[in-house]
DNA sequence: GAATAATAGTGCTAATATAGCATCAAATGT
DNA sequence: ACATTTGATGCTATATTAGCACTATTATTC
């Protein structure tokens, strides 16, 4: 399995258990459920031992938790974690405001996610009949290929990357992608600079490379209105840059 | 230096570079600013090699990037790390409807927080006149032994833990504490069952041991007003749990 | 500006941490 | 009840990694 890494350079001595340690930790945080370890193992196509050793480690550090049926769960680290890693990052913080404008605006549901392999992981999801509180952290993982943040997001990778990601696990997934298909959409939404979903939602990156995405969404998306959006989507991406930035001095 | 570790029971065969890396991450969040490798190396106490190699490997992992000048910030895959934390912990999701509430109940600021090390990493931290989304995360670590929720977290921690804790790196994080009078003022929380700091602050575990602690704070908390307010951030507290507990089906 | 000190990063290699096979007890499936 | 699968571990060969020594670069000192 091709490990998601950012940089074509590696290191002259990357440590491979630190590497697959955090491949297990997001694999069982992304369960959302009691996960066995020869499950997991199966999940990352890794050998079994290794797999229930770096749960073990994850349990020591807090990370994880083993429940009484010898399955794993998160553990009470992860919320030192969170926060510590949400404080680190800045992106939630920054963007909330301009997501409260953005639906003031709009008056269409705001969500913004991250990529997390072909998942896209919403950090706010939610219009303007829906409180912030609730909005926050939108609840399942979606797949990337049918979400407009997913598909601007992936555009922004190297055909060899998608091909590596939807190569693999295609039947585990749920189901087949036909991968040329879907890198002549990615070609396209490249182009445009947008995704657009069965024309009710539409995502720009935030960050270029994008870290994250931005996008609307509504019953119907029309052809005239896609112009004002993108303008609107890209202003708000481009302030919560700028916040984002200022709140790292 | 004693790694922060949940279990008493080490798994068989722990994994060390797991454990340092992880460590390594988390203190590269808390620096809040570029930082070098040796300068992290000689904050961990660790040989300088050892830590810029996993530096280099969390850069990799795009958990953290290089500067120019050759120091380190957090990473783009910081922001995946994030959500994926925050979607798998639940608290923050969990905890915000509640603190809304009780803000409006009492009228003052509450906050959430985490400890990590010896120090207090807040989800939340605001008033009645703060908005929530000005209110997620606030800014800066803060050091436990000064903070009601730090006390009640370290006091359902075992003395050994608290020793150790705070034996090390006294010059380092800034002051020497007394680590006897910490210990009698920590009996002193455990037994009342919360955490009060210079009576401007009130803090309760979140769970048992805690995950978290919430508390309120204002200019003064009177000894009359310490019984309602700490039933009342009982009832908060146990209703996360419950959400929490919710949200995990 | 030159000299000195500190830094990040790397090559090399000894050694140690770890991967994986085999095994066992416990849990699940038939 | 038996068969299969599971999580966890011991053991040990070996691959990964820790750390020494070095280099190029940057920062500090005079």
């Amino acid at each position: 399995m091709d490990e998601q890494t950012y940089t074509t350079r590696a290191p002259a001595q990357p440590n491979q258990s630190l590497q697959y340690g955090t491949e297990c930790l997001l694999q069982l945080v992304s369960a959302g459920r009691p996960i066995g370890s020869r499950e997991m193992a199966r999940e990352l196509k890794r050998e079994h031992t290794h797999v229930n050793r770096l749960l073990g480690t994850l349990a020591y550090l807090g990370l994880a938790e083993r429940t009484s049926d010898r399955k794993y769960i998160v553990g009470p680290g992860i919320h030192v974690l969170s926060a510590m890693s949400l404080r680190g990052s800045h992106l939630l913080t920054s963007a909330l405001p301009r997501i409260r404008t953005l639906i003031e605006k709009t008056g269409m549901i705001v969500a913004l996610g991250v990529l997390w392999r072909r998942q896209v992981c919403y950090l706010y999801h939610g219009g303007p009949e829906k409180s912030m509180e609730a909005a926050i952290v939108g609840s399942d993982l979606y797949p990337a290929e049918r979400s407009s943040i997913g598909m601007i997001m992936l555009a922004q990778r190297t055909k060899e990357y998608v091909k590596s990601l939807y190569q693999e696990q295609e039947k585990d997934m749920g189901g087949e992608i036909n991968v040329n298909a879907l890198l002549q959409q990615l070609l396209e939404v490249r182009t445009q600079g947008y995704g657009l979903n069965d024309n009710t939602s539409l995502a720009v990156a935030i960050g270029s490379p994008p870290m994250a995405a931005l996008a609307v969404a509504t019953d119907m998306i029309t052809k005239e209105e896609i112009p004002l959006l993108v303008k609107q989507l890209h202003e708000t991406a481009d302030g919560i840059l700028v916040d984002m930035k200022n709140l790292q001095k």
